[in-house]
DNA sequence: ATCAAATTTCTACAGCACGTAGAATTCTAC
DNA sequence: GTAGAATTCTACGTGCTGTAGAAATTTGAT
């Protein structure tokens, strides 16, 4: 997957706050803090495109852009692709819970509830 | 924490499995497939060790490089950093837990366990 | 139909990380 | 002390990212 630079990551912030899409010129002022040229906002927006981040809207005319998928997918899709990146991906799972907060772990629990799985 | 490109990873990956370490000359053995210059691999070793993912004991002469974190505490530390990346941790949680193998869920069932937790 | 203003696209460039390695220097075993 | 091995220094090409001006296109108003 292709990684996010620092104003591309910026940029996949604040659209994916946005539900409902946002205009190259509305992003600009998102990231006023930035002082950034229009154009550069536009550049940025068409590179996440390519990069399969963002959808434009082409049929109205400041286009609005929209995220293709949450933030909280990407991340999971992050974490998975990370994760694969070890042969020993019980070891590493090990590990991980090792460092995460107690309400984390407490949270994962409650999601792998006591249900199906068709262990002893 | 820094990346690591293609070469960098290749050559972590073959320090990863020798817990014993490894000369540059090893390296490049290892590496072989690749066809690299011995100082090429003392190029990356260099940065790798610049970075923080290697030490190379300078007591013997071809140096040994030798991994500073397991694999598995580099990506388990990877992963955690990953998560933080949204605010919305617990939501990432769930999703990670649904593009995950049902041998991996089962395994975090069994560490998570049934202990501990103050919960109900 | 025409034109100006808004919007989008094209092109460009500097900086940095990484892959790559030759040249120069430093060790060490004789 | 010298040759061969090992390490360090320096360098360069490439691709990605931040940045934006210039050019082209679209559209609303007349």
């Amino acid at each position: 997957m292709g990684t996010l630079g620092e104003l591309e990551r910026s940029v996949m912030d604040a659209i994916w706050v946005h539900d409902d899409g946002l205009s190259a010129a509305e992003l600009r002022d998102v990231l006023a803090a930035r002082d950034l040229a229009l154009t550069t906002v536009h550049t940025v927006l068409t590179r996440l495109e390519k990069k399969g981040f963002v959808t434009r809207d082409r049929s109205i005319r400041p286009h609005r852009y929209l995220a293709v998928s949450t933030r909280e997918d990407h991340v999971a899709e992050l974490m998975t692709e990370v994760l694969s990146q070890a042969p020993d991906r019980q070891a590493v799972l090990a590990r991980f819970l090792g460092t995460v907060s107690e309400a984390d772990t407490k949270a994962l629990r409650k999601m792998l509830g006591r249900n199906h799985s068709t262990n002893s």
